[in-house]
RNA sequence: UGGGGCGUCGUCAAGUGGCUAAGACACAGGAUUUUGAUUCCUGCAUUCGGAGGUUCGAGUCCUCCCGCCCCAGCCA
């Protein structure tokens, strides 16, 4: 899968250092918990894991960290899969769940007791919070620290058993109530949880945290290098703590920095709020930065993995500009991509001179970038729509597209010159009359007059309707991520992030298009695969052309 | 007056004591263009959070200081 050489990064420098000294097969792993849908974010760390394994010649597990049954659906674990899949990588038949190791990790727990390592604790989680002191002073131990073995074995036991109720007990590693590392003061290993899991049904009324389950996942599964964010660095020393006391094998531990985008938010939190207070149609809708939003919007998997290896890896706590994911999306299309034309917000322009009932068949190219992408016909007649935007009554000094007595182009077809303009009673613009120079077909001039402008059109008679749906950034803030900047994500989210073009004029080569264009001058757009109200296509703009033009008017 | 991390261009990010501190995005100019797109040139950190020190030589080593992030779920 290593189209091109990728960047290298401080994982991957340490790996090859590691290979220098001694053989061994590289063996990661991506671990998603399934509460919810994949992000951007996510697909960092697909990447990272699945393309070092790649790298190396290694092995890349998919493994589901099921400890949280009321939190988790089988839905999810469906959905992330396909999204990892679209994302381009493949697991082989390296699928695992935490929760195919609940009996073995119930034996460790039995271990560590039997060791005097944990103790079933009676304490209320408030009264646990209490004890467990504060950043800057020690907590205290439970009274219950110091039950014997045997109490413990069977307590424990009768908690599997279901003799006790949510809350009433857990069982807790004994290691340091005095700990810088609040991590180490006696952290819960398993709690009561009369739910009914995904994958286990009701075998089960206790289960693992997230702790006690990670690292010995990592480690039943013989991965080489556990890669994980930052925030579990201070977690380390607890992994550590419970591979050496059960003696079992050691994984490496390596943490980076989670992605962070400016204009978004990658918190599965705030992403859940979003969907659950209708702020946007559902986890994939397409201003989401989910997978399933992005692939919806037409985002390209390979601009994705383009985008991951282009931001790299590193411990700094950083936000790449949203321009960077853009710009991928971009390069890739714009090699990829057929043009086509659209008018988005049509203007009238009959031509005066062209005669009345003429249809001719203009050949347009599919794509400049691409010689064997060939070419199309598209019909041209005596009135054709133009984009309102072209147009201007009154053009300042630098417009050089269509203006009274002007002339311009319409690509793959004639000059045109604005003779007339026709308003209505309010003073609209509703309709532009134009001679086109019928030497100029195709759009060449013969007297080698330039002509600066050129613009798309569609044919009245010929086009086809269709809903378009123009994206922006769901946020106005730069960074709706940080609370000090936003305690409130609702008022920094943009009006104007969709906005609905219900009838837009296509080409008619457009009928059944199926996957992503350039509209010409407009940008990218993609067919969603819903249909609109009305029946008609929907097509989503997935990200604008570069566009100087609105950056010379904008000043 | 706890513990763990991080600070190199507007944004990411290379750099692991020795040529003038990579590259990308963004930005600004210019050329080409039947997409104001693409492409192509050009410019964009005498300086690496700050101050000392070690060294012939420091972004890289040492000391102190400053700033930012994470941790007090029976979440992951």
């Amino acid at each position: 899968m290593s189209e091109v050489e990728t960047p290298s990064n401080f994982i991957q420098n340490k790996i090859e250092e590691e290979l220098k000294s001694s053989s061994f097969t590289v063996h990661t792993r991506f671990p998603p918990e399934p509460n919810g849908h994949l992000h951007i974010g996510h697909a960092k760390s697909i990447c990272l894991n699945f393309g070092l394994a790649d790298k190396f010649s290694g092995i890349c597990n998919l493994r589901f960290d099921d400890t949280n049954p009321s939190k988790e659906e089988t839905k999810f674990v469906k959905a992330i899969q396909e999204d990892v899949k679209w994302l381009g990588f493949d697991w082989g038949n390296q699928l695992f769940y935490a929760s195919d190791y609940f009996d073995q990790l119930f034996e460790f727990a039995i271990r560590l007791i039997k060791k005097g390592k944990a103790y079933v604790d009676d304490l209320t989680p408030e009264q646990m919070r209490e004890y467990r002191g504060t950043l800057s002073e020690p907590g205290k131990n439970s009274p219950y620290r110091d039950r014997s073995i045997e109490e413990n074995l069977d307590l424990f036991q009768k908690m599997k058993a279901g003799e006790f109720e949510e809350g009433e007990k857990v069982l807790r590693a004994k290691i340091d109530m005095g700990s810088g590392n609040l991590n180490m003061r006696d952290p819960v290993l398993y709690r009561i949880l009369k739910a009914s899991h995904h994958r286990t049904g009701d075998k089960w009324c206790i289960y693992p945290m997230y702790d006690f389950t990670h690292g010995q996942s990592d480690s039943i599964e013989k991965i080489t290098h556990s890669l994980c964010t930052l925030e579990f660095e201070d977690h380390r020393p607890l992994y550590d703590w419970f591979l050496d006391e059960l003696e079992i094998y050691h994984p490496q531990q390596i943490e980076f920095a989670r992605l962070n985008l400016n204009y978004t938010i990658l918190s599965k939190r705030k992403l859940l709020q979003l969907v659950e207070e209708r702020h946007v149609d559902n986890w994939d809708d397409p201003r989401m930065p989910t997978l399933s939003g992005m692939r919806r919007r037409g985002y390209p998997p390979e601009a994705i993995r383009e985008f991951c290896d282009r931001i790299g890896i590193s411990k700094s706590n950083a936000t790449v500009d949203f321009a960077l994911l853009e710009h991928c999306v971009r390069e890739y299309l714009n090699r990829t991509a057929t043009r086509v034309m659209v008018v988005l917000r049509p203007l009238k322009v009959v031509l005066i001179n062209y005669p009345e009932d003429q249809v001719e068949e203009m050949d347009a190219v599919n794509n400049p970038e691409d010689p064997n992408a060939g070419t199309r016909k598209m019909p041209f007649s005596r009135t054709v729509y133009i984009e309102r935007d072209d147009f201007m009554e009154d053009p300042p000094k630098k417009f050089f597209r269509l203006a009274p007595g002007r002339e311009v182009r319409l690509k793959h077809a004639y000059v045109i010159k604005c003779e007339e303009v026709i308003k209505n009673s309010d003073g609209e613009i509703v309709e532009l009359r134009c001679t086109y120079d019928p030497e100029t077909r195709s759009g060449a001039t013969q007297d080698g007059r330039k002509i600066k402008g050129t613009l798309h059109w569609v044919s009245e008679d010929h086009a086809h309707k269709a809903e378009v749906r123009l994206y922006n950034h769901l946020f106005t803030q730069e960074n709706p991520a940080d609370e000090k900047v936003c305690p409130d994500l609702k008022s920094s989210l943009n009006p104007d992030s969709l906005e609905i073009i219900e009838e837009a004029l296509l080409e008619p080569s457009l009928k059944n298009a199926k996957g992503g264009y350039q509209f010409l001058r407009l940008g990218y757009f993609s067919v969603d695969p819903q249909k609109s109200a009305s029946g008609d296509q929907i097509f989503n703009r997935v990200v604008t052309l570069r566009d100087t033009w609105a950056k010379i008017a904008n000043k």
